[in-house]
DNA sequence: GCCAACGTTGGC
DNA sequence: GCCAACGTTGGC
């Protein structure tokens, strides 16, 4: 299959790209989402080889920081079963997992990082997700043209 | 801290 | 299956 794209957030505060930076082998597995629509492509969509936009929200400024690549394609999210995680869900069980995860690591870090702002006013990206009304998808489809163009304005 | 937008829950 | 209430996300 094609090499695809996507976008995945997380506030710095929780786990930032200098956290990926300094992680073993630049690798962190991408726990805690807990929601079904990113849930879906996290199990059956993202594959090992593919490219992540790391976007950093909930900060300032909001950015795209750099890229990582899929390393671990979707697995179970063992945080569901932790009582004792912030991301325990009670409903869930291991002979039944709810909730899975990828690993990703480290490619480059932007030389300049990429603003909210910046995505917005860039011709081309009108249609990304991100952009979207309302939109609040953690994990998020980015097409390959709108990568080209996120990753020239990282430099 | 505010609040719009969205997702989930649960009574009926 | 509807939908009001509630909780969460995330930009501002």
């Amino acid at each position: 299959m094609a090499k695809r794209y996507w976008l995945f957030k997380s506030e710095p505060s929780e786990f930032s790209f200098e956290d990926l930076a300094r992680a073993r082998e630049q690798t962190t597995f991408w726990d805690g989402v807990r929601n079904y629509q990113a849930r879906n492509l996290l199990r059956d969509e993202i594959q090992v080889g593919d490219g992540v936009l790391y976007y950093h929200s909930s900060t300032e400024p909001t950015a795209v920081i750099g890229t990582a690549e899929v390393v671990r394609a979707g697995y179970p999210d063992h945080t569901q079963f932790d009582p004792k995680s912030s991301h325990f869900d009670p409903g869930a069980k291991p002979e039944e997992p709810r909730w899975y995860m990828v690993d990703i690591r480290l490619v480059r870090s932007f030389a300049q990082p990429v603003p909210l702002a910046t995505l917005k006013q860039t011709p081309g990206l009108a249609g990304m997700t991100l952009l979207q009304r309302g939109s609040r998808l953690s994990v998020q489809p980015v097409s390959a043209a709108e990568w080209e163009i996120v990753c020239r304005l990282g430099g």
